[in-house]
DNA sequence: TTGCCTTATTGACGCAGGTCAACGCCCACC
DNA sequence: GGTGGGCGTTGACCTGCGTCAATAAGGCAA
């Protein structure tokens, strides 16, 4: 049993406007604003609490802490990750910019896993029960979140697919395209990004062991579909990453 | 490629009453009237329609279908399962009475999954649009919707946890406490069961060939954890069994 | 800069589970 | 009641990935 000591602890978040609002938030075509009109946006964003960003290694949230919010990332990437009962780890999925996470907390009142910043983060807390009292008032928002909640069931789907039968390099090249595309929707580089996760985080959320993570890596760089550098990363032939990803 | 001919195959559902209401439905107590008032049962009753019994195979709705409703499990087993871009089928969960399934369709308005019938079973179809329109009106189902949501995300997290690193022995034995667990809400024997689904869907559903599966079943007879006999289980020492499925 | 510690890469080797093949059993349908 | 086809079990063999170990490459502190 190792015992790690972390550094970059819990700092309570502080209740103060570290951006303007949701209608002038860059990521509000993303994000929970999405399909709501000008007026609807102004009511959500009272509710919406800003407050100071995340460390990296910092926890916005724990397993089986009370919940009270869901948070929408504003900068920076997130992990969130569940510990089995006897101990191990298991990441389960990271959040980009424009990306909501904490609904998993909602069907038992405490949070199924936790998240912790990757690097330094923004995000937005959105308490629940006001989500809740605004959603019933207006039909767009609550439309719109029980997609939202859908969206992740389908996605954790796909992922239970991928983890249930392909081979490592299947898994690493659709990690890598599901980066990449969520870096399009955000009008970023989908073809040039840098990897804010460890090769561990990476094995660990797809079910490989980092030397294996590693290997893939190395394997298609020689293959002339990848540039890595570290956490660099480019792609260099995006079909063959895609042809791989369901092989 | 294989081209399978399905015999039983989608008969359209007939609008008929083949239930009194949820007010007298047995498994109300597991199902969306949970935590719903009297008065508030009878609302919701009146959006919801009971059809004929689905047959042996045939489908309740197809991936990329256009989605209208969810479904309420009201007898027998139903499975749901993805065709992935390369043909292979991943079956993404097993439902049971007093279960909902279809909700990865809200995300974009088609069926992210298909569902298909292990059994004789019946189900009650709940419009989607209805549903939402009540849930505006009444928040406590506002509220258990959104659980119900929840609570299929955290389930998923749990099946990629498993998929992720456990032994094939695992993967069985959580499957068997999780059925087992699920039955003993139902007050059905918690120890003695049949199972609806065949051994290539259990392997299916756990990322294992049909042939580890049966090796499993095999090797846990030998050691008299399970007493298995072609479909029939009975888990001899539960302990052990929970024991097994998280190492 | 130097030194330390964490993260990543690469190689050698072993094993859990996949693959292939043979066979038995159940049951549906003549 | 016989027979055919699907489903399940078992065995022998093979392979992809995990494990262990050694080394390299960053990154941060002082």
């Amino acid at each position: 049993m190792k015992l790690i000591v972390d550094r970059n602890e819990d700092v309570p978040t502080a209740p103060s406007p570290y951006q303007a609002s949701c209608s002038t938030c860059r990521l509000s075509s993303l994000c929970l604003p999405l399909a709501l009109e000008a007026a609807e946006i102004d009511v959500l964003d009272r509710i919406v609490q800003r407050s100071k960003p995340l460390q990296k290694g910092q926890h916005l949230y724990r397993e089986s802490e009370h919940f009270q919010s869901v948070f929408a990332v504003r900068s920076g990437t997130l992990k969130a990750y569940r510990t089995t009962d006897n101990g191990r780890e298991q990441v389960t999925g990271f959040y980009f910019p424009g990306e909501i996470l904490g609904m998993d907390g909602i069907g038992n009142n405490r949070h199924a896993s936790s998240a912790r910043a990757l690097e330094t983060a923004a995000v937005c807390e959105i308490p629940f029960t006001a989500l809740e009292t605004l959603s019933a008032k207006m039909p767009h928002l609550q439309r719109h979140f029980f997609q939202l909640m859908s969206r992740e069931i389908a996605e954790d789907q796909q992922l239970i697919t991928l983890l249930s039968k392909s081979s490592a390099d299947a898994r690493v090249a659709a990690l890598l395209v599901s980066i990449s595309t969520r870096n399009a929707r955000r009008k970023l580089s989908a073809i040039r990004f840098r990897l804010s996760m460890s090769r561990v985080d990476i094995g660990n959320y797809l079910g490989l062991t980092v030397e294996t993570v590693s290997r893939v890596f190395s394997r298609m760089q020689k293959l002339g579909v990848l540039r890595v550098e570290n956490k660099e990363i480019e792609i260099l032939d995006r079909d063959a990453l895609v042809e791989m990803a369901d092989a």
